[in-house]
DNA sequence: CTGTTAGCGCGTTCAC
DNA sequence: GTGAACGCGCTAACAG
């Protein structure tokens, strides 16, 4: 039988077992050897009080928590999820525990919520795509170690491990072209977002080296979410040039496309092809499955973790393994019969 | 100009504004008047020590955090984020802050992460649908104030706000009856889940309401998720009964039914109509949109908040104002012709 | 109103 | 190996 309360201190554990709380605190700590026959006395005192360490007054005394604090924009959205588990795996590994907290793309929030993490003290953080201004995040990373997965600061200070959009999106237009598409259109993302950005460079340079002119009249903005991909469509649709492809800049406005499509009568990917970006979990059960391009998040989340690790016990973070890149193929896309377009 | 270094103390300020560090403190957390002058040099002195309060300090000299501590399942799933949402608003609403940590639908980790919690001492616990056995759940709630969101625990020691799955089940249900259909299959959840089965008993009644005869030929498991969606239609489909509407427990088993459909050709809702349960944000765009039963989670987030809060408080939480279920009717279900099936 | 003195629970010297 | 004493940064009595 346990008893009850929360409150149980190590003095307490330490007054039961007959020895002082810093032999207590060694044994738990394991930094010294402890006569085995305090070790069983303690053990059946913490038992028996059901002792647990309170981690608030550990941190104070160390001035380490051993916990990072992962600032995720929706904390709950399926492109996150998969950074998050490699966050937290690599972070397991070392023995950090990962809190995580939301800033619900607001950089005002955001930056409340960083300030909070910062002063739970904990021993780094991790800015899963940061809105924050470039100039904040320098200032703040001044005080605590810091990694951005999936962008690009210029402070020095903080880590940065960036996703590479432009070479994700020259592998969907070359795909494109391999199947024989020529007309090919492109739904972008929100415009001067570094991600969107490079996207469209990579559409454009793809085009381009494939030969293909780069015609304005086939982008139009989907905002990267599913009303936005309707909306596109049906613009690109409604602008009447012929085009027999369509790149999405992320898996959600591509589900917009094919909704817009949907309500047209068109089929994808007979009349159109089409391509998203993200693989988002979804991707393999929409109608069709889509094409698309994946990151590999969870490695690159399990790289964040390593580099917070490494900055916090004052190595240098290691150098960054490229991860692949890769196109899932799946059933939105068909090679464009010969002679057509 | 801002001075560096994170490790500026109240000491610090103090000395530099010339007042006691008791001064510093009272005027910071309010509780007590301070002359005008202190004030001003106080403020002075904080900004330009570019002081943030120790929180493991605070937390440890109070006793209390200010903070709950949120244990999801799927910290990224989008079924959580409203109810996560609901969590902050109302917490903030209160000066309390929520962390989030993620138990990944395991027991054993589950646990640990609330043991963490509690050992970081958080003022209250939110479970969000746990799957801890209720004896653990008991055994935890001594030590801090615990509510349950969407789940039922025989403890009366946590305060568990469930969810009416039983009348969102019956609702879908009764919605088939009204367009005329009569034979409606079922796809349900992982068995011995109280959410699931409670959505299949709601099931069950509606039919015997609307006086027709349960036939568990008409039952296959989706297990909630996609695959088993699809599965469990193909299993529907190959028994070779007819039915002209499916249920689907959720609505990822309800994206996975209409693949398997899609993969025979069929349509819907003209072939066979389809409801899901959970309304998640994508059920907008899915092809069709899909009908589903919406639970007002943000809302439950809001009450599970409040109620942690009264608890820490020493208060008792207010009566459940009984929150709303909702069908969101699409275009994945129409009435049957009379006459036919 | 404000300074002084004690802790909060734990880790960590420093002696033995 | 082990205990005593001190300190982490802050709040909370206790006296003015």
């Amino acid at each position: 039988m346990s008893i009850e309360s929360n409150t149980v201190t190590l003095e307490e554990v330490a007054r039961l077992a007959g020895v002082s709380t810093s032999t207590v605190s060694r044994y738990l700590s394991g930094t010294h050897q402890v006569s085995s026959e305090k070790k069983a006395a303690i053990d059946s005192s913490i038992k028996r009080l059901n002792y647990r360490p309170n981690l608030v007054a550990r941190g104070l005394a160390k001035g380490r928590t051993m916990t990072v604090g992962v600032l995720t924009q929706e904390i709950a959205s399926s492109f996150f999820n998969e950074a998050m588990r490699g966050v937290e795996d690599a972070l397991a590994s070392h023995n950090y525990e990962a809190i995580f907290v939301s800033g619900h793309w607001n950089k005002v929030e955001e930056e409340q919520r960083l300030l909070s993490l910062i002063g739970r003290r904990v021993d780094g953080v991790i800015l899963l795509v940061a809105d924050l201004d470039d100039e904040i995040m320098d200032r703040h990373a001044q005080g605590v170690p810091m990694v951005l997965l999936g962008g690009q600061s210029a402070s020095m200070r903080v880590h940065s491990l960036g996703f590479d959009h432009y070479s994700g999106a020259r592998m969907a237009v070359q795909h494109f072209v391999e199947l024989g598409h020529r007309r090919i259109a492109f739904i972008s993302g929100p415009q001067g977002r570094h991600d969107a950005d490079e996207r469209l460079r990579g559409y454009r340079e793809a085009l381009e080296a494939a030969g293909i002119p780069y015609d304005e009249r086939l982008v139009a903005n989907g905002g990267y979410v599913e009303t936005g991909g309707v909306t596109a469509m049906n613009t690109l649709l409604d602008r009447g040039l012929p085009f027999s492809a369509v790149f999405a800049a992320n898996d959600d406005s591509a589900y917009g496309a094919m909704l817009a499509m949907y309500r047209r009568g068109m089929r994808v990917p007979d009349d159109i092809s089409l391509i998203g970006y993200d693989d988002l979990p979804h991707s393999s059960f929409s109608l069709p499955p889509l094409t698309s391009v994946r990151q590999p998040l969870r490695d690159l989340g399990r790289e964040a973790a390593s580099a917070v690790v490494a900055l916090i016990e004052g190595r240098k973070p290691p150098r960054a393994t490229v991860a692949m890149l890769e196109l899932i193929v799946r059933e939105s896309t068909k090679a464009l019969p010969v002679g057509s377009n």
